[in-house]
DNA sequence: CCAGACGTTGTT
DNA sequence: GTCTGG
DNA sequence: CCAGACGTTGTT
DNA sequence: GTCTGG
């Protein structure tokens, strides 16, 4: 799954590969994302759009409170079914912007920390749903998800799930809000090539989502590389 | 019809 | 909202 | 995802 | 264990 994720470029050098206005965004370096916190989302039209999100669909109720928990994730393989997403998957699509993410592989008792990133070290959008949410006061919250599917042979040994890296030449079909081919949308929604990843242990400081400093993504003393 | 869920992950 | 269960 | 709290009553 | 908060 994706429960945590940074974001490290300044926000011009992620306009440019975006291909969106920074204007009024400030993006301080994120080290540790985490579920509820704002997020870096871009959404499709002429021109792109680019605002912060919460990090945790609320599934909308009928205006009172949002139903259950927010989630966080949605599941490639279900999506396209899932009543909760049906919805969204038609017509709010979004890019999640990343860097790299983590995951902690379970092994006996322990628990280790693991970044994951592009061999190239190049942000990249994660594939997500968005929603928008009234409060009864008439406040709106927009809220994003992060689909996942299964993992590839790099994240394997480390976990059975990651999240959706769209390849940029899809980016702009992801956010093309005339496709409606479920089809063909579900297609992209595939685990990225290993070959293009690299994946290597960190500190178990990123544990908590209190810590966000460069020292989260420093390589751990004797820690594994993948 | 209305009421209530709606999601994922991991662990057992 | 939209779907399922009663 | 992980971390950290998790409860009431009455009395001070 | 289970729930909330980040």
């Amino acid at each position: 799954m994706c429960g945590r994720f940074s974001l490290i470029m300044e926000i011009e050098g992620l306009a440019l590969r975006f291909e969106f206005e920074p204007y009024g965004l400030a993006q301080p370096p994120r080290y540790n994302v985490a579920p509820t916190q704002p997020v870096l989302a871009v959404r499709g039209g002429e021109p792109r759009q680019a605002l912060y999100m919460r990090w945790g669909l609320l599934m909308s109720g009928a205006g009172q409170a949002p139903s259950g928990r927010p989630i966080i994730n949605a599941r490639a393989e279900t999506v396209v079914e899932r009543p909760g997403f049906r919805s969204a998957l038609a017509r709010r699509r979004c890019l999640v912007l990343a860097d790299g993410f983590y995951e902690w592989q379970h092994d006996g008792a322990g628990r280790r920390p693991m970044r994951i990133t592009l061999a190239s070290r190049a942000p990249f959008a994660f594939a997500g749903l968005w929603n928008a949410w009234r409060s009864p006061q008439g406040d709106v919250v927009e809220s994003c998800t992060i689909i996942t599917t299964e993992a590839n042979e790099l994240v394997r040994p480390i976990h059975d799930r990651m999240p959706v890296i769209l390849p940029e030449e899809l980016e702009t079909l992801w956010l093309d809000e005339e496709m409606q081919d479920a089809a063909a949308l579900a297609s992209v929604l595939a685990p990225y090539p290993s070959e293009r990843m690299a994946a290597y242990e960190v500190s178990t400081l990123v544990n908590s989502a209190f810590n966000d400093g460069p020292e989260l993504i420093a390589p751990a003393e004797q820690g594994r590389l993948l």
